[in-house]
Order: structure tokens, then C-alpha cells, then sequence
DNA sequence: CATCTTTCCGCAAGCGTTTGCACATTATTT
DNA sequence: AAATAATGTGCAAACGCTTGCGGAAAGATG
């Protein structure tokens, strides 16, 4: 009834030879011979044998599993992330341990906790909104145990991150309605705190001081992003003094969010005003007035070169542990966002 | 440098005792003296001690660690499915390793592999589309490590489960539209082979039938859920001989391309032809021609019953390891699906 | 035939933890 | 004071695997 794995000591016990000698074999270690090395090999697929890989773990301190901290799954950028993150750890060996936040900064530390008892090689975060100081952060640091950040990236000094350049592509958001003859051009945006929130703003104004239209405070509005945030902020925007014929809305939804207060507002979608907003989501090419353009934030591929910098960080150790302590570089790679103009003919 | 961590040994050296009074001690043994007990406990928060999981794990052979392998993190569907699991899984202290099988039949059975030697305590699975011998899930049972399947289940006698019903969904969703006075109803199906297809085709007949409107296969079409291919399908649907005013489509996203097709056809949405749908995705109220109602299949909710049943089920093989072999029952957990009407104003 | 390589294999330690058992000390009872 | 019972501690094995080192057997060389 209770099959008990076979174990490297079986085999040697059957074959009447040491384990050091199984274990060498099914390594293919050169210094056994072929005989033993051919009877010793048979003998483990006949019994199905396969490495405890948790003896291994513990015995190598290394488990090739890379421990992820993120908000949110349900999330349709952090699905993507983690999708991304997932396929680039599998393909270098190594798999993923899950954690979310909710963006709650207790459970953040918990899972820090956690995944630092599991033992993981490294670990891929995205900080929660409400994390503001950074302790257990540092704390792994005198761990060993490296991070690189994605994302939602901490304010502190030496760290390794990915990061989605947002200045670029909302700079080039305001080009493009621009260039459609808006003048006056609105913003909703985030939480105040966020870093993303901030990117934005930069952005902005950047681009509408390098237009030489000058930049107005009370064109942009933050917001929680929630939708009723989002209508007393688009009711706010649109009867102000200045009327914006366009408005860059943080993200997708909060588009949509924002389309419904204006057409309750009885104004024209694409004629009194115009969207543009961020994320891109396939969705919105189904919805009654999409945007017309989005900032693609590269989700995925995000996920994909945050996991690649940590493997690589991870390799690097390996190599530093009996050399010279690491040359302490931190990885900052930084993609660009990139402005999709939407397919009129779906509006 | 190498900050090597501290370990039971190190806090028994310093105290001079043995290490299995120190090990007893951070246990709260009651055969330890309180003095020593408050010495020991004293000096790992010191040291800042912490137990070395992969030893545990191994000398334990358990990892609190739940495997889950699922076709693609970044559908909707999925994410929060595994969102729930998450939940469910670390408020049980365990953890999520995480692997996704694009719905790659090869791709599943590496992930099996991994999972099993990293030792996963159990397993939640759902399985790839184009699964169809199920070898490499029964040879999990041979080593003894429960699987819950969820959602996509497959086709074999002896195992455990949690899904949602989705003819009793079908059942309101044909009712409904019957209420509103349609006679002659299609559906857009998903792919043939797929459990999910044949649920719904059920559902269709079953409602039909009672319905005394006699069930005609002509106007269940199957697609495998391109974009391309749902076209074709609401195209032969719409000019058939019999021409539905109602269809119900595989998923929000079908019926969505769906309806973009039928506006090609110059067929006015909602008065000449009208759709309900499945999954009840919240963007569908920003869409410009939102299904009138949609099947709502619970991920979450299905992602956390089946963590939990397979804790469950852990918690009970602890127990039989002792006493008798487990008694064969399997939990076959069915949620009910559930009509969701969309709110007319949106439209 | 003696010596030196090569080729192959086993011994044993070590990774950090838990736990059954025995032992030593002290407290309780007669 | 002796016997018994509680109370603390330590020893050592076990979990499965890797690996440095030493050594036997076989072959090559002089």
C-alpha cells in the first residue's frame, strides 16, 4: 500500500555496490565504468527512481525556485507579469513561488517571511501601494538573498529593477492628440503617492511645456482610481474654466469609467472629447468608444526580463561565493512604454 | 561577507547544551526546563534565528507546498482562479508553486515532473485542452499525491474535483431568453472535444426540450474560439434557413466578435438578434453591445474550494498514514452557475 | 618482476532538524 | 533513609544525497 520511493540506497543495496558509487553513476561521472555506470542506470528507471529533490535542496542550500511578491493576480497587468515571469523561470530551470499582497503591507512582510523560510534563490517583487517604508526589504539583503523589483519599485538607493518608462510614452500621448489640434488637454490621474502617478505628471509636462502650451495645475486631477473617483474627477475636469477637448486617463478602465460621466454629461465622445489612456487591453477594442490611442506598458515582457536579470544575478553569485565579493552593480533596465493609436474603424 | 546563517547547532555550542534541547526548547516541549527555554528562546531572537525549512522539509518529507498547473495565467478565467487558490492556500500556510501548460500536453507533463520533484504535497490541476490520455496524472496517484482537478476535468473514473455546472447556467440563460419571447435560439459552442462545450450543448437541449421547441442541431455551431472562426460561425448561423434572434455564445469574448459580425451584417443588436453569453467579465458594461446576460462560473470561489478540499485531503492522509489506507471517496464538489442579467442601461 | 599509472570504487563526513530512548538530577512519598 | 516518581537533558540515529580522499585492482612501462 504505502509505496515508499525508491531511494539511492536501494539501488546500491541491490546492486551490492556503495551509494557514492549510484550516486556518481547517475551522474555520469567519469570516474565509473561503464558497467556499473549501464547496470546502475537500468536498475533506476526499472525502479522508477527519481532524486529527492528536497535532499537536494537542502544539501546544494539552493531550491532553483524564485519566490514572486505581487498586488494583485486578478489584475490583468500582473496576470500578464506573472505569466511572463513564469515562462522565463520554466525555461532556465526554475520554478515559482506565489505570493499577493492585496496591497496590504502586513501580508507583504508575512510572505517576505515566508518565502525567505522556503529557502528561494531570489525573489521578483512589485511593491504594494501602501508600502512606504522599507525594512523588509533590506532585511534579505543581509540574507544573501537577491531581489529585483518590477513595476511598482521602492524609493531606495541600491536596488536592481525593471521598470516601464511611462515619461516617454505620455510625452508621446500629448504629441499625438497634439498633432489632432487639442489644445487644451486634461489628465486624470492616480494615487498621489504612486510613482506611477508621478511618471505621468512628468510626462505631461514635459510634453505640453515642449509645446509651448503652458502647463495648467487644474487640467490634472488625481484620483483612487475607483469609478466613482473617477466621474466626480471627469465632472470636475470637464466644467472647469478651461475646457479640455482630450483627457489622459490613467489607465483603460478608468477611460471607460470616464466615457460614461462624459456621456452623461451629454458630450460627444470623440467630438467634444477625446481619450487616450494606458495599458492597451485587448478589451477595449470591443468597448463602445475606445480609446483612441494607449500606452502599452509591456506587461509580460516586463515579467520575462525581471526574472532573466535575476537568474542572472543568481549565476553571478554562484561564481562571486568563491571569488571576489560582488562588484556591486544594480541592474536598472528601464523598457519603453510605446503609444498604440487604436483602429478608427472599431470606435 | 558571507553572512553564514545561524543555526541550532550555533545556539547549542554558545549555551552548551545539546542540540535537541535547543530544538525542543524553540518547540515549547514541556520536558524543558523554563530557564533554559527562556535561554534558548532568548538568544535565537538574538541571533536572529530561523529555522532552516529545506531541512524540515526534508527530514519531514512534506513542503506545505500545493502545485498548481493551469493552461494560461493571463486569461481572465484563470487569474482569478488562481488568485482564490492563493488565498485559500496561505491561509492555510501553504504555498503556491506555480506552472502554466499553455495547453501544451508535453508542456503538462514537464510540469508534473517538477512539481514532483520538488515535492509538492498536493496538486490543483487544470488540465490543457488538448489533453487526452491521462498516464501522467495516474502515475501521481502511484506516489501518493492528491490531485484536485478544477474547472477542466478529465474524462477518468477515480478522481477528486471541484467545477461548475454549467447546464443549470444554460438552462436560465435559454429560459431567459424564451421569457423575452424568442423561439428560435442558436448558440455558438466552443470547441467539440472540450467538457465545457458538451456541458452547454446539454444545457441547450435540455432547456429546448422543455421548452417544446424542438432541438435543432443546425443551430448549434462549434468554433474554436478565434476570431476568425466565431465569424464564420455567427455567419452561417445568421443565414441558415431557420435564422436565430437570440444566440448564446461560448464566452464574453465570442460574443463579442460575434456581434461585431452581426453588425457587419447590418443586423441591428438587440432588436434583430440578441446575445447572452458566459464568464459575466465585468468590462462587458463598458462594451458598446454588452450581452444581455451572462453565465457567471465563479473562478475565485472554484480556485479556493479546491484548495481547500485538497488541504483537506492532506490533513486526512496525515491521519491515515497511521491507521487504515483512506477510505476511497472522492469529493466531486459541483458549484452552480449563475444567470447574471446585464443592466438594460448600459446599453 | 618491480614499479608506476590509470581506472574504478567505497568510506565517511556533512547539510539542519526532529525524536525515541536512556540517563541524571531533583522532588515526593513511604 | 530508602524507594519511587517526576523533571530536565543529552546521545545518536535518521532523512537522501553529494563529494573529497584514500585505496584496490588492473594495465602499462621499465
Amino acid at each position: 500500500m504505502e509505496k515508499r520511493l525508491p531511494t539511492i540506497k536501494e539501488i546500491a543495496k541491490q546492486l551490492n555496490i556503495s551509494v557514492s558509487t549510484v550516486s556518481r553513476a547517475l551522474h555520469d561521472h567519469p570516474s565509473i565504468g561503464l558497467r556499473t555506470k549501464m547496470r546502475v542506470q537500468e536498475l533506476a528507471k526499472q525502479l522508477h527512481y527519481e532524486p529527492n529533490q528536497t535532499a537536494i535542496f537542502f544539501q546544494q542550500g539552493k531550491t532553483f525556485t524564485i519566490g514572486v511578491i505581487l498586488p494583485e493576480l486578478s489584475e490583468a497587468f500582473f496576470s500578464s507579469a506573472i505569466s511572463g515571469i513564469e515562462d522565463a523561470a520554466h525555461k532556465a530551470g526554475y520554478t515559482v513561488l506565489l505570493g499577493q499582497s492585496h496591497d496590504s503591507i502586513d501580508k507583504e512582510k508575512q510572505l517576505i517571511e515566508t518565502m525567505k523560510k522556503h529557502r528561494v534563490d531570489g525573489l521578483l517583487i512589485s511593491i504594494s501601494k501602501n508600502t512606504e517604508n522599507y525594512e523588509h526589504f533590506e532585511a534579505l539583503q543581509r540574507y544573501n538573498i537577491p531581489i529585483v523589483f518590477f513595476d511598482r519599485i521602492p524609493k531606495i538607493p541600491n536596488i536592481h529593477y525593471v521598470a516601464c518608462n511611462m515619461i516617454n510614452g505620455t510625452v508621446q500621448a500629448i504629441n499625438f492628440l497634439f498633432k489632432k489640434g487639442h489644445r487644451i488637454i486634461g489628465m486624470i490621474n492616480g494615487p498621489e503617492k504612486l510613482p506611477a502617478t508621478k511618471e505621468r505628471l512628468e510626462g505631461y509636462i514635459q510634453a505640453m511645456t515642449k509645446s509651448r502650451l503652458k502647463y495648467d495645475p487644474a487640467l490634472v486631477v488625481n484620483c483612487d482610481l475607483t469609478k466613482e473617483h473617477v466621474s466626480t474627477a471627469t465632472e470636475k475636469l470637464l466644467s472647469g474654466k478651461r475646457k479640455p477637448t482630450a483627457i489622459v486617463a490613467f489607465n483603460d478602465y478608468v477611460a471607460l469609467d470616464a466615457v460614461q460621466q462624459a456621456k452623461k454629461m451629454k458630450l460627444r465622445i470623440n467630438k467634444d472629447i477625446c481619450f487616450v489612456s494606458y495599458a492597451n487591453l485587448p478589451i477595449s477594442n470591443y468597448t463602445a468608444y475606445p480609446p483612441l490611442a494607449s500606452v502599452e506598458q509591456y506587461p509580460y515582457l516586463q515579467g520575462q526580463k525581471a526574472t532573466e536579470t535575476l537568474i542572472d544575478l543568481l549565476q553571478q553569485k554562484q561564481h562571486n561565493d568563491t571569488e571576489t565579493p560582488a562588484t556591486a552593480t544594480y541592474y536598472k533596465i528601464i523598457l519603453e512604454s510605446q503609444l498604440v493609436v487604436h483602429d478608427p474603424k472599431n470606435g
